[in-house]
DNA sequence: AAAACCTTGACACGTCGATGGTAATGTTGA
DNA sequence: TCAACATTACCATCGACGTGTCAAGGTTTT
């Protein structure tokens, strides 16, 4: 089991350096340290990060929309919360684009007053 | 049940007229129209309007992260998918900021290494 | 028909997320 | 010991989010 440097990861990984101590700073991926300080990447960090660029790639999240993922699940007062207001909605049909939705909205209105 | 036009409703939801547009948009809240194309505020909208507010305000989040939680509620796929990646992650304590955890992987480490 | 609303679209601006670069300093290995 | 690499801290950019304001044009009400 190699260990590898922030730079060996990074190019191995498809991110640069400084986005690995970024994507630290978010608290996403933590990778353990020398004891002089140098982070250490080893063969679960490295998956990791891989499968975090397709995960951002295939459905055009950013780092922080994965935070606030992460947050979300371990943060069960959130979490209700959150889900208490979105629950609070009217139902909207799913798999409807908002702009869809909205002009879905006002025919039906439209139709409702037209009848009226 | 009385109607508010959106200016009525702004007053008394604590939102800008701009921003119950801009709330629009976002898919969040999408409140009928008239058949000219009016915006309705009923009760119903009040209300949520003013819970996303303190929904907002009591867990500092933004909009888009209602709405990041809103997509995660119905696409099952990227649920799944970044649900799947978090828990991929090497468990860290729960409740513990980065920066504290960071020193504590950093002290893990150390004294492993001083073991050694 | 005029006043007082509404609508969309545009311009503007501050903050923050995401990135890169550089400088000053410590670590490692030949 | 010196070259190569790591660390943190700071400066810079660029786009997105959140927000205000204004203009040009319909609608409602009196």
């Amino acid at each position: 089991m190699e260990t590898l440097t922030i730079h060996e990861a990074a190019a191995t990984s498809g991110w640069s350096s400084r986005m690995l101590r970024y994507i630290e700073r978010t608290g996403l991926l933590v990778p353990p340290r020398t004891a002089s300080g140098y982070r250490v990447y080893g063969p679960g960090e490295l998956q990791r990060l891989r499968t975090l660029r397709e995960l951002l790639a295939r459905f055009d999240l950013g780092l922080s929309d994965v935070a606030l993922a992460a947050r979300l699940e371990h943060d069960r007062e959130l979490r209700d919360a959150v889900h208490g207001w979105l629950h609070s909605q009217p139902r909207r049909p799913e798999h409807v684009s908002a702009e869809d939705w909205l002009r879905f909205e006002q025919e039906k209105h439209e139709r409702l007053l037209a009848a009226a």
